[in-house]
DNA sequence: CATGAATGAGGATTCATTCAT
DNA sequence: AATGAATGAATCCTCATTCAT
């Protein structure tokens, strides 16, 4: 792809997701994208196969830059628990100072197709297996304990995570989310002891 | 509500549960659910204001169910790890036997407007209450640990589960639901002690 | 169908009739067709599948007149030649008379797909039988010779006729139609003698 | 035209042909089109006005390979028997053998404005004045009987001729069509005499 | 209470055509 | 002469909801 056409991707995924944001997925007509974009309604259909392209493509976009965090966050030196405690915190702080990415993946991704969420499942999988490669690998040092089993406790915490952000929002973020990571890697360290 | 417009309303609820689950909420015309509920198009709407209520109606019927069975089967002089053990075995139970209300609540109830995201708040808040509740006593009797942050636990205690239910669900099953439960409550258990 | 549905169906025909003829097939919009027919665009779909079933339904329906109007005119006991003089003055004069219809059926009925051609193909067949069938009887009769192609000529002579109307339509129908009967019938006779 | 261009028209053309007889004249986008001759989508319009002229082309071009056909077989020497016959054998011949051709002359051709019927009325106005030129002939010599109506009989003529195509078209081809040349003719000379 | 015919707003997508390079 | 990225107009059909019977 080159720079050029990069460029117009982007554009389009940030209009996206302020539009999306605002309107909900439901509630944005591609036109109001385009529009947003400064680009033409057919343009669109250059750079996504369809709308709903639109919407992984920006979540796949958008969790790229997340697991991207990670890697410049957290280095193999550090202990298991503290790669939970980035995870999490970097989690909270993205969505957090990001409003409008938190409305798009926390409440209008979830308003897809079966299809939909499965392909959202693929993007999601890096993260989750990150978070099972911390837990392998305090497992492996000692830091938790040995009879863990790791596939079904990588989706608790994930899971966990997620509502408390779902919660956080519907509240109408009357509380801070960063103040809740303590407490959250607490729960999750004392589980996995 | 009479006895008669009871029942009405319970046909067209149990229609709508086998419609939304094989076709999903956007593919479920609210003719389709009259037909399959035996009653003219217009007739729905003497029991509903419109089919996102019937949305939340079934979720309220169906969370009132398990509700009823917490309520029958956990005992007050049960203890908080007994109790919390109870609610995820038969959350997970009812989910399992009953697929066309696992693909209701974990798919297409998620498939909804913030503003009924807010509504189906409101119907879990019971449950949550109850987790909650059981947070309390076990902190109350020593079971849990003093500082225990009841509030956030109980929103990692139901996301925790509502991830793996879903998981389970978009992995097509493959596996047993309620043979989680044990390690799951574990990781839980060891979280609030 | 209740004569209330028949009465609507027919109505909605009318409409279709004038505003195809008017604005060609491709340019007559639904939404002008229900305005012309004085229905909500939504009902159009309650008596036909698409749009193209209103072409064919309009086809059928008229030249179901036609057929019903050569079952008047034309008794068994004419001879094969006074048969075949009748079926090109109704013909011509049928369409000379209406000259929405003959748009239609000339220009915008062709304007269509194979597929649509062979469902046109079906409803032409009795028209293009019923030649056949005075083309045999006229063989039986000695009125025409007896190594005749029956199968042919009933398609030579509908061409041919359709030919005529078509070029003088598209002439602008700078003379009469029916002024062509005699000679054209009278090629015909001697073709079959 | 240089003979640069000329390459590149008949490349067009040829292209055009092959993809319109495979998809239909709706179904063939000029994109399509350009990448099956092997040009950019905007060369199309430095040969062609708009989509509906490479059409026309098209029609032209082939109508011109027709009547230069008979120029080359129809010698003035022959009887207008002899010429009529040779005609409708030539016709039927060349769509018999090229039936990318038939399906475009026959069907996708029809599927045009009332505006784009006029100008093929045009480019086949030399090939019916043609067969007026011989009615004409032979009613000159005697072959053909005098009160002969030429204006008409032409129509009746190329009408027949096309309808038996058209049959044999949509008929799927299951027989011959040139097998049908001897009896057309014949009926047409009786016809004439 | 119940019906079901009628309504009509609403939107993703295609594709012929243009024009800056 | 040629390119091909960008344009943006244009429309069929669905389906939640109503209301006269």
């Amino acid at each position: 792809m080159t720079s050029r056409k990069q460029e117009k991707f982007e554009m389009i995924l940030d209009a996206a997701e302020k539009v999306i944001a605002e309107n909900g997925f439901h509630g944005s007509q591609v036109a109001r994208i385009a529009k947003e974009a400064g680009v033409a309604d057919g343009t669109i259909y250059l750079y996504f196969k369809n709308k709903e392209d639109i919407l992984i493509s920006l979540f796949q976009n958008r969790l790229g830059s997340l697991v991207e965090s990670f890697k410049n966050n957290i280095s193999e030196e550090d202990s298991a628990e503290e790669a939970l405690y980035k995870i999490c915190d970097i989690h909270f702080s993205l969505l957090e100072e990001n409003i409008h990415l938190a409305y798009v993946t926390q409440i209008e991704l979830r308003q897809s197709s079966l299809e939909l969420r499965k392909a959202i499942g693929q993007a999601v999988k890096p993260y989750i297996q990150l978070i099972e490669h911390i837990l392998i690998k305090g497992v492996a040092d000692g830091s938790f304990r040995r009879n863990l089993d790791t596939r079904l406790t990588r989706q608790l915490i994930f899971g966990a995570m997620d509502e408390v952000v779902t919660s956080w929002l519907i509240s109408g973020q009357k509380y801070s989310l960063t103040a809740q990571v303590a407490n959250t890697v607490d729960f999750f360290i004392r589980g996995l002891k």
